[in-house]
DNA sequence: ACTATAATCTGAAACGTTGCAGTATTTTCT
DNA sequence: AGAAAATACTGCAACGTTTCAGATTATAGT
C-alpha cells in the first residue's frame, strides 16, 4: 500500500502475470508534437506519462476523494516536473469559470493615484490565487450599466469590483438582480447584500472639524463630493454634528462640489477669499480641490497655514511633501482595492456578504 | 438568384417540391434550455433558428467567401435580433486566440497618474476592438521576466506591452526569441524590431535647457532616469547638447536621479541650494523629484520662479495648477498607451512592426 | 463461499468554436 | 448534351477540461 520512494512506471503491471501488450501501453495516447519546439503539457500529456486516465489525472490534481494518495502524489510530481498549468480556456469552456475579475472604474477617479492604487491592491491579492485582472474604465457620458451589463451578459468575468456607489446604485440592483457577484468600493443602500469597502466619510469630516477647531478656527467651508455619490451625505453628516458639537459657523459653498471643473473650484475660492466673511477653515473632499483651493487662497494674497488651514484627504505621500502646510489625513486606495478582491473571491465561494463589509476608520 | 425582400425560413424547401418531413425538419436540435431564465445564444442557437447547419453559420458570421450573401445577411440579422456574442472560451479553446492584451507595469510608474492615463489609452483604443485588457503589476524586487513568462507560458494573451524599457530589455528580448507579439513604451536597442512608442526626452531636455537660457539661467542641473533605463541617455545626451551650445554651466548632481526616495531628493537639493556654487535652474526627469525640488527650494529660503527656475514634464493638467511657478512640458501617456495598443493589435495580425514606432517629440 | 461495500480508476459526452474534407446543386463551357 | 467548374452548404473532428455513470478490483460482512 505504501509505495514511496519507489519508481511506479505503470502500477497496474505488478497484479497482471500475464499481461499482455494491450495492458503494458498507455491508454492514452501520446500528445502530438508540433513543430519541434515542446508543446505545453496538457491533462493528456500527464495522462500518457502516467499510464492513467485522462479523467484520473484530472480529478487527482483536483483532489478528487475517490483518488489514491499515491496516485495524487505521482500525479502532481509529474505535474509540477513538466510545468502543467490547466488550459484556461478549456476550463472555463467546460465550468463556465472564468478565473477573471472585472475591476470597472469610472474615468472621474483620476483622484490622484486611485486607479493605480486600486489596481495595485487588487492585483496583490489576485496574485497567488489564479485569478486574472481586467480593467476597464468607463465614460462618464456613457451609461454606467453598459460595462456592468456587458460582463454579465457576455459571462466574461466570476465577480466585479464597482467604485464611485450611489446610494440606489443601478448597477449593483442590476448585478444583485442576477446573483452576480460584486463587490463595491462605497456603500450603497441596500444593506448587508454585498461586500464593501468604504472610507468613513463621517469620522473623516469629523476630524476635520476638531483639527480645525483646536487650530483655533472658527468659521468654516466644505468642498463636498456632489450629492448623487452616498458618501457625500456621510461626509455632510460628519461636518455637521462637528460643527454644531463645537458651535462653530458654517460658511457655505455647497453649491461647489469636487468634481466641479478645477477652473470653477480655483475662481469660486478666490472670489470666497476676498468676501467679507471668508473662512478661515476648509475642508476639501479631495485632493484636487485642496491643492487648487491652496492656490486660490494664495492668489488672493493670503497664506494657507496662517490665514486659512485646509484638511483633505489622500492616498499618496507625496501631497505632504508638495503641500506640508495643508493637513492630511489618509485613506488607502490599495488597502481598499486589497479587500475588495478577497472579499469577491470569497463572496464567488459562496461566502455571505454580511462578513465582507469593512467600514475604514481614519486616524 | 436575387430573392431580396423575401422572408425565406428555408430556402432549400423551394427545389424541393415533394419535400418529406426530414427536410423541413432542422438539421440541428433545439439548444437545451436549463431554468427559466433564456440561456445565452450560441452558434447553434442560431443554426436551429435559421434551418442552417453550424458551420454555415459560423463561417457566414466569419465572412467565409464560400457563403451566399443571402444568407450571410439573414444569419446576421438572427444574430443581432437575439444578441449573439462569441463564446470566448470556445474560440480560445479552438483557435488559441484569447483576445486580450496583457498590460505589464512597473510598480516604480505610480510617477502621477502613468499608470493611471496608459490604462486608459489603452481601454480607449481596445473599446471596440472585442480584446480585454488584463493588467499586471509586478513588483521591482522580483524578477521583471516572471510575469512575462507566466503570460508566454500560459499563452494568456495575444500580446503584451510593457513599459520601463531598458536598452538591452532581457524581457523584450525572451519575447522577440519566441515571436509573441510586444509593444513597448519606450525604445530599446534592438532596432526597428518591435513597435514602441517613445517620448523624445533628448528634445524634452533640451527645450529645457532653451527656457532656463532665455530666462537668463546660466548655472543648470539635471535631475535624470536612473542611467538603466535608456530614456536616461536620451536625456542626458539633449541636456548636454543644449548646455554646450548656449556655453552655460552645469552644476552636477548626478548622484541623484528621479528614483531615489523623495527624503533624499529633498535634503539634496536643499544642501545645493545652501552651497556657493547653487544651480540657478533644474531640469526635473519627473514631476515627483520637481515637486520635491520645489519644497526644498523654498524651505531654503529661496522662491521658484525668482530665484530658480524648475522645469519638468508631465500628462497632468493639475500640477500647473499647484505650481504654476514651475515649467512643464507635457507628455502624454494616454496617447502613448493609445497607440501601443492599436500598434500591438496591428502587429498581432502579422503587420511589420518598422511602420510602427512612434518618437512623440515635445512642443 | 458468496455477496454487499468500499476503494480506485475509467471512457464517453459535453461545453462552443472553427478547419477540413467533403456533398449536393447550379452554372459554364465545349 | 455531357463534362467541368463554380457555388453553397454540411458532417465530423478537435481544442482541454470536468461530470456522469459505470467498471474493476479488493475488502468486509454473513
Amino acid at each position: 500500500m505504501c509505495n514511496a520512494g519507489r519508481i511506479i512506471v505503470n502500477n497496474k503491471a505488478e497484479s497482471m502475470a500475464m499481461a499482455d501488450d494491450e495492458t503494458r501501453a498507455p491508454r492514452v495516447d501520446a500528445p502530438v508534437l508540433d513543430g519541434h519546439r515542446p508543446t505545453r503539457p496538457t491533462l493528456k500529456t500527464i495522462a500518457y506519462m502516467t499510464g492513467l486516465g485522462i479523467t484520473t489525472v484530472s480529478r487527482a490534481l483536483n483532489d478528487a476523494p475517490d483518488i489514491g494518495a499515491d496516485t495524487k502524489k505521482r500525479v502532481r510530481l509529474v505535474a509540477d516536473q513538466i510545468g502543467y498549468r490547466p488550459n484556461r480556456a478549456g476550463v472555463r469552456l467546460r465550468t463556465g469559470k472564468t478565473n477573471v475579475i472585472s475591476l470597472i472604474l469610472s474615468l472621474d477617479e483620476e483622484i490622484l493615484g486611485l486607479t493605480t492604487q486600486m489596481v495595485l491592491g487588487v492585483s496583490e491579492a489576485l496574485a497567488d490565487t489564479g485569478y486574472h485582472l481586467i480593467v476597464t474604465p468607463y465614460d462618464r457620458i456613457k451609461d454606467p450599466l453598459d460595462p456592468v451589463r456587458y460582463v454579465v451578459e457576455t459571462e466574461s468575468a466570476d465577480g466585479i469590483i464597482l467604485s464611485s456607489t450611489r446610494e440606489n446604485d443601478p448597477r449593483v440592483q442590476y448585478l444583485l438582480d442576477r446573483g452576480f457577484p460584486v463587490a463595491t468600493h462605497g456603500r450603497t443602500g441596500l444593506g448587508p447584500v454585498h461586500p464593501y469597502f468604504d472610507f468613513d466619510n463621517e469620522t473623516f469630516a469629523r476630524i476635520g472639524v476638531e483639527q480645525l477647531h483646536a487650530r483655533g478656527r472658527t468659521r468654516i467651508s466644505l468642498i463636498a463630493p456632489p450629492s448623487t455619490y452616498f458618501y457625500s451625505q456621510h461626509m455632510i453628516k460628519g461636518f455637521v454634528d462637528a460643527m454644531e458639537k463645537f458651535e462653530l459657523l458654517e460658511i457655505p459653498i455647497r453649491s461647489l462640489t469636487i468634481d466641479d471643473p478645477l477652473d470653477t473650484i480655483h475662481s469660486e475660492i478666490e472670489r470666497l477669499m476676498h468676501s467679507k466673511h471668508r473662512p478661515d477653515g476648509i475642508i476639501c473632499g479631495n485632493v484636487s480641490s485642496a491643492l487648487t483651493a491652496a492656490v486660490a487662497i494664495e492668489n488672493a494674497g493670503l497664506k494657507v497655514g496662517v490665514d486659512v488651514d485646509l484638511v483633505t484627504k489622500h492616498s499618496a505621500e507625496l501631497i505632504r511633501r508638495v503641500r506640508p502646510e495643508i493637513f492630511v489625513i489618509n485613506e488607502d486606495f490599495r488597502k481598499a482595492g486589497n479587500f475588495l478582491a478577497r472579499a469577491l473571491i470569497e463572496t464567488i465561494a459562496g461566502k455571505s456578504a454580511a462578513e465582507l463589509q469593512f467600514l475604514d476608520v481614519p486616524e
